[in-house]
DNA sequence: CGATGGGATTGACCTGGATCAGATGGGCGT
DNA sequence: ACGCCCATCTGATCCAGGTCAATCCCATCG
């Protein structure tokens, strides 16, 4: 169950290839004909980068030149307000699009720190751009992807509004499964890979209240908790929290 | 300083035309030479469409075919979760685009209801996809708008994450100072298009919060409140309380 | 011009989660 | 194997803002 041992496509050689990952159909080429995919192994996607734990991708303020798609790690990324306020606005895995946020400044707005130790595909903005108005496809593809990161992030809002600790927390935890299901992982066997501290800054929480909520999770039989080794017992209970279940009349 | 009067191109003709509607350096065709709008206003926005005040111009699971840009009125989005909770996601006036949720999914995932009288300019999301193939700079500037979108979002989401009502309620005033002000309204005197709830619930706040802040505001003589009448007379306060001025030690 | 109703305001009280503090334990470098 | 450091857990207390309730006010309409 060990996450880390998964590695797409060939990991050994230094080949950069889409059409051989597996990845590719969570990803930005979903959908392209074997054609297409050949443009972008040759024009496109050419590099990869590592990034060490702990290590930044690129940080707010810095010049927005390229996207990048997780391949192996996890990242966060973190708004910051100039006060020293700052707020983890997302969790990124393998087929995630990081850097989203430079496009419209051309400057990234905020910073993305790997919090395992991870490689990227980099994805050249300028070319992606050129290379989107010969192939309608990557065009189409790339403004899905930009949309669902906008609903994702709505969703993230109505979380952040609305919501008690308890749900809050049962919704973040069911997004995560669902994500690492889609990946092939277990949905059940989860090993987190962020602190108690940045899942309360997602979740708008301190950490005592997310270690907490952990625990009472644990106490009406939800899951089992050691550190940062979860196994989701009871998935349906959790997903009735996030419906609300807790609070209802 | 009623901003209703504003109306944007000719309002008496039914003429739709980008490139004399005096939003264009706004709105979606920013920094289009004259011959790439005349392609727009031939191919791509040839349609307007009424929205009267508490109408809906789409709701969640509604069919997605077309973005709109906000061309008079004042329009809010909301996201609903199936138990009934629901939120203000953002609040959107001239020249602000609205759909882009539901590219992704091809439906919309938020209800978009007008609170004045209102019209949008319609745009057939398959002829902007279509005619940005052709025209670069319009490709360009449809992912700076949407990319603007992610952190305008991401800016909301540390809000809801960290901040107090106070700091809150002065960040969403300023923000809306700044956006009127691009629009050639006051800045100071502002008349709000929305209740207290809607404020409250965009801000992850109740109405009463919304209500005492107003006028403690109002005592500190950082404005002047009249139920939607707003007159801010000191603007660098309130970016003081944004900036945790109040909480510091 | 008075009646009506929804938005807004204000007060009193309560609570979910923040804050502060201390104890425990696991991972990592040496 | 040891020691250190940081993450985590848990308890006690506090408070920002939610909840409940009453009133006010203004726009609309008969």
């Amino acid at each position: 169950m060990d996450q880390s041992v998964f590695r797409p496509a060939s990991s050994s050689t230094c080949e950069v290839v889409c059409s051989s990952c597996n990845l590719r159909e969570i990803c930005l080429p979903v959908g392209l004909t074997r054609a297409e995919l050949a443009h972008i192994d040759r024009r496109l996607v050419t590099t990869r980068r590592k990034v060490a734990r702990g290590e930044m991708l690129y940080r707010a303020g810095d010049r927005f030149e390229a996207l990048y798609a997780v391949w192996t790690g996890f990242f966060k990324t973190c708004v910051s307000s100039r006060d020293g306020r700052d707020q983890v606005t997302g969790f990124q895995m393998g087929g995630e699009l990081l850097g989203l946020d430079g496009i419209g400044s051309r400057r990234h707005e905020v910073d993305a720190v790997a919090l395992e130790n991870a490689q990227v595909c980099v994805i050249p903005f300028e070319e992606l751009e050129a290379l989107s108005l010969e192939v309608a496809t990557l065009q189409q593809q790339f403004h899905r992807m930009m949309s669902r990161e906008i609903v994702r992030n709505q969703g993230v809002m109505l979380l952040l509004g609305s919501m008690y600790a308890e749900e809050r927390l049962a919704a973040f935890l069911l997004n995560l499964t669902h994500r690492l299901k889609a990946r092939g992982f277990s949905a059940s066997a989860v090993l987190l890979r962020m602190t108690r501290e940045e899942i309360g800054s997602f979740l708008g929480l301190t950490l005592e209240t997310v270690s907490r909520t952990f625990s009472k999770f644990q106490a009406e039989g939800l899951l089992f908790v050691r550190n940062r080794q979860i196994r989701i017992t009871d998935p349906v209970g959790l997903q009735h929290l996030v419906d609300g279940a807790a609070h209802e009349k």
